[in-house]
DNA sequence: CATTGTAGAGTGAACGTTCACATGGTGTCA
DNA sequence: TGACACCATGTGAACGTTCACTCTACAATG
């Protein structure tokens, strides 16, 4: 009857249905939690679901009902810590609303993740965020209309329409970092900057800049980019300080690339923070222990997965994805010895 | 005629076949590049299919193929780093081989993470990777059995029977540790494990235990347990140094937790490597930045990743599951500052 | 007693695909 | 010319669910 052999192991809610001898629908209506069973019925239904090990297949389910009660979460780099808190803080929102957090890594070399993403709404996914996004605002947004759910993107201030964009404020952040550098004697500022998420990155470089300009006076700071990871981040920082030997601070795009800087520091002779500041951004545990501890701008990582979670939910309650609506969420800056004002090691 | 409205902007295949006037069958056929298609035929349907931006659903397809071309990859802890290693080798393999991997974090409090992995089967993956696993043998085994889809464990040496298990040697680990301890001239090793992964911890402590009565005759190490975090490794190694003063070296069970060890170190006044020497496990990237560089032993994620997912494709093809295989990966000690025998920051 | 309401259970269709088979057309060869 | 092969395409069924109905039996109501 069946072209492929059943898998062994696995049920059905026919076999139930037999098993119990009721209706499919009985069956269904079990469980779901229907209340027009007869109680003996249902009692009859839930022994055959238990000796048959009984699961309700999810993709039969979706395909009728158009509802996977699944999220997609995904990321270009799983290695990355920041990325870590966000996961797991919507992971947990997800859960405790019901809901199944699929997390994927975007493949940047088939058509800059977007392939992936595609996949994942053939999944069935009943929305996606994207944390962070190597696209282009343009692509997101024609992939927002096209796959038919809602989209959420953090991490980027853009404003895109069809999208909700859930960000850190830079220009606040940008300003605790400069002001806290120049209050602590700090005059020539240099910046490490990533050299993939253009959107990102230029956010927080147009902010520090900015900053910069409004606290030193400076226009253009010395900056430099690379990949962001220790080594990488080590040696693109020494570029920078070797280019531009009177920088007395260094303002890394996070806090794996100012790990890179601090081991520049090492490289090169200079001791941090008395020759050279050093800041990060996440606040990544790991950055407790470096050496000196980072100073470092962290974000709340779990209130914005929570934000992100709702937002999806929102939007499909509502039916309508929002216009480009912006959630901003207020960065603070957390103090250590890396910029000299603390006591090491707290 | 639909009972909930079509998803705005998600076509079907009986969409484009209309398009393109054939029917779903030639449309299908386009779509898995069979060659029994006119090329005429071919591009008017290719046309259809890009006017309409068409996706095939996978969960109709598996459905009725009963093979989704996913991977399940279930980890307890998306903030460990080592996992990250793993997850990402993993997720190039099954590309690779035209698979796509779906993470998820098991959530322990539901039945010790087997809610999530039953919903993961149930979301249609044709294989799961487990790492690590929080369960014990028996339940693994069962679940490997009621799944009906292959299953692969990650980081346990156990041999169970229906799953395939991938670990380093973890005699061969704890040999290069001690033996490097004693020839730096250490001689009273205590041990911080993790009061997580029972089954992990045991063999590792095992391995350990074995190894120190070997080298130094001591037959039962002092030892101490804490969750795998930095801060509360600082607290459970603090005990451990408390309790025992001449303590001369500390074996981590893992470099998250040789970090946290670090800092009870500093809290101490404990000087590393000359009062204390500190090894780790899993040579994470920030191993290199701690305050001193960590001594620690690392293993090959990727191809472990790799043999995790050629495992399950294997099991696939054969359709039987394995009878608890188990593949042994050898470690190798990377000697850095905390134990020291090499020079600071390499 | 006839009518109505309702609790409990069942049935056919649909979700979006692919599979197995069927159909019709064209070319080849004896 | 007939038999056959083969190519291009179409059709009904099935995958495992849920939805919208329908049906039956029995109690309550007038």
């Amino acid at each position: 009857m069946t072209r492929r052999p059943k898998v062994p192991g696995r049920s059905t809610i026919i076999d139930v249905a037999e098993e119990a001898d009721v209706s499919r629908q009985t069956v269904s209506r079990v469980v779901a939690n229907h209340p027009r069973v007869a109680p003996e019925t249902r009692l009859r239904v839930k022994d055959a679901i238990e000796k048959l090990a009984y699961r309700p297949n999810r993709m039969a389910r979706a395909l009728v009902t158009r509802m996977s009660l699944t999220f997609g979460f995904a990321t270009v780099d799983m290695q990355d810590l920041h990325f870590g808190d966000t996961c797991a803080g919507m992971q947990a929102a997800a859960r405790e609303h019901g809901y199944y957090l699929v997390v994927t890594e975007l493949d940047t070399s088939d058509n800059g993740g977007m392939g992936t993403l595609e996949t994942l709404v053939t999944l069935g996914v009943d929305g996606v965020a994207i944390f962070p996004s190597l696209l282009d605002n343009k692509t997101l947004e024609q992939f927002a209309a096209t796959s038919g759910c809602p989209v959420v993107v953090i991490g980027r201030e853009s404003k895109i329409p069809n999208i909700v964009s859930i960000a850190m404020d830079e220009t606040a952040a940008a300003e605790l970092v400069v002001d806290h550098l120049v209050e602590g004697g700090k005059k020539r500022i240099g910046v490490l900057m990533n050299e993939m998420f253009p959107e990102v990155v230029h956010g927080r470089y147009v902010a520090l800049q900015r900053a910069i300009e409004h606290h030193t006076g400076v226009e253009s700071p010395p900056v430099e980019a690379g990949h962001p990871k220790i080594d990488e981040g080590r040696t693109a920082a020494r570029v920078l300080l070797e280019k531009n030997p009177d920088i007395d601070a260094v303002v890394a795009f996070n806090d794996i690339m100012a790990m890179g800087t601090l081991l520049a520091c090492g490289d090169l002779g200079l001791r941090v923070p008395q020759d050279i500041a050093v800041v990060g951004y996440d606040g990544i545990p790991f950055g407790a222990v470096a050496n000196p501890p980072l100073t470092t701008i962290v974000q709340d990582s779990i209130g914005m997965a929570d934000a992100a979670f709702m937002a999806l939910l929102t939007c499909l309650k509502d039916g309508s994805p929002p216009d480009g609506e912006v959630l901003l969420w207020q960065p603070e800056l957390l103090v250590r010895a890396s910029t000299g004002l603390a006591s090491p090691r707290t």
